[in-house]
DNA sequence: GCGAATTTTGCACTGATGCAATATTGCACG
DNA sequence: CGTGCAATATTGCATCAGTGCAAAATTCGC
């Protein structure tokens, strides 16, 4: 049990992720995520169908592979954020300090086609947001010095997560990083405005 | 094509729907949901398991089958909201004038007592209110006046999603409706307030 | 090479869905 | 009344998604 196995080891799993996320990005593409079964994933990746379940939980979860990283890492840059700050300014400048990981992952533009093209995926990126969510209530909860199950807490983590759903929902990916980066300004600049009408 | 058919087969359906419902709780109350098969479920009213997924999209939606009439209650509700109130506040009212349906459906304590027991059925209601928040999102934009695809309806019905998801979640159903009440309530307000730190 | 740890795989089973066949019900007409 | 037609509900079947478990294969450290 000593922590990371050799390096050998590590790097084929890494291997062996990125040929499925490869796979089933490709497949997707060409034919429509609800045409592709695992199976043809798994035959591509040289691996078998159970495998597949192995590395992902989902066969849409090869998608957004990139949440279990960058959630993890949102965590800490919120644990990570002075005590002083209010919390939704604290949520908003940990999710800034995230952006920059996210826009250097490897085929985000193909992704976020993907995520346009088919909306039902959009129903599964609702339960990767979520996931993250459930992580945020307890630092939250912490930071803020109240019982976890609090309604403050529960509802900062989910308007959060409503504020990045809507945004990248609403992203244009020609835009770029730079335009999603607006559009989630945008978001926290309405919930820190009590979402009143804008003047537009 | 005549809309509504017979009353009599309609009867039929609506009882075969409720004992699927009835014994679909029964059987989850006594054994927890996952020890519960679509089988059983199916057995306990009699049909087919092909039947069960003709009524409910999956096995947990037998619970929140309130959802599908009461999420159109709450669009109508919207839609009749007068047009010079501010968007949060239309949705507020909105969401109190529903309420009362909530409360008289039957069982709601016993579903509550589930939801609150086992914890895989809490990703369950994130989808069911995401469905609504679809709805909600383009009564919002007509509303407001604005494109489908903009980020302020979008918010707005994800914001509101959170509200009643944290207000759900937070809920101790031996304070009744009425506690309930209080903490949608008290999410409202926290929007409404720019989701600031409370003075507690 | 050997033993231990870990990864991969096969297998059995449940959940979920589309499709086509079947059974049931309502209704009109003789 | 009852008989046949049309609408609708139920069911069986095939298939895919997803998961736990245990056997088998692979790799590591020695």
């Amino acid at each position: 049990m000593q922590g990371a196995t050799t390096g050998h080891r590590e790097r084929k799993k890494a291997e062996t992720r990125e040929a499925l996320r490869a796979a089933a990005i490709r497949l997707f593409l060409e034919h429509g995520p609800s045409a592709v079964t695992v199976n043809d994933i798994c035959e591509a990746a040289r691996v078998s169908a159970r495998t597949f379940f192995n590395y992902f939980e989902s066969k849409e979860a090869a998608l957004f592979a990139w949440d279990q990283r960058l959630s993890d890492e949102l965590a800490s840059k919120l644990a990570a954020r002075p005590s002083y700050e209010p919390p939704l300014t604290a949520l908003r400048r940990a999710m800034d300090d995230t952006l920059p990981s996210f826009a250097a992952q490897t085929g985000w533009h193909a992704r976020k086609k993907l995520f346009s093209a088919s909306p039902e995926l959009r129903t599964k990126i609702v339960n990767a947001v979520f996931r993250v969510e459930a992580m945020l209530v307890d630092i939250l909860a912490d930071r803020i010095g109240c019982p976890a199950g609090s309604l403050y807490p529960q509802l900062l983590a989910a308007a959060t997560g409503s504020a990045f759903r809507a945004a990248f929902i609403t992203w244009k990916p020609e835009t770029g990083i730079k335009g999603l980066q607006a559009l989630i300004d945008q978001a926290f600049d309405h919930l820190a405005a009590g979402l009143s009408a804008p003047a537009s």
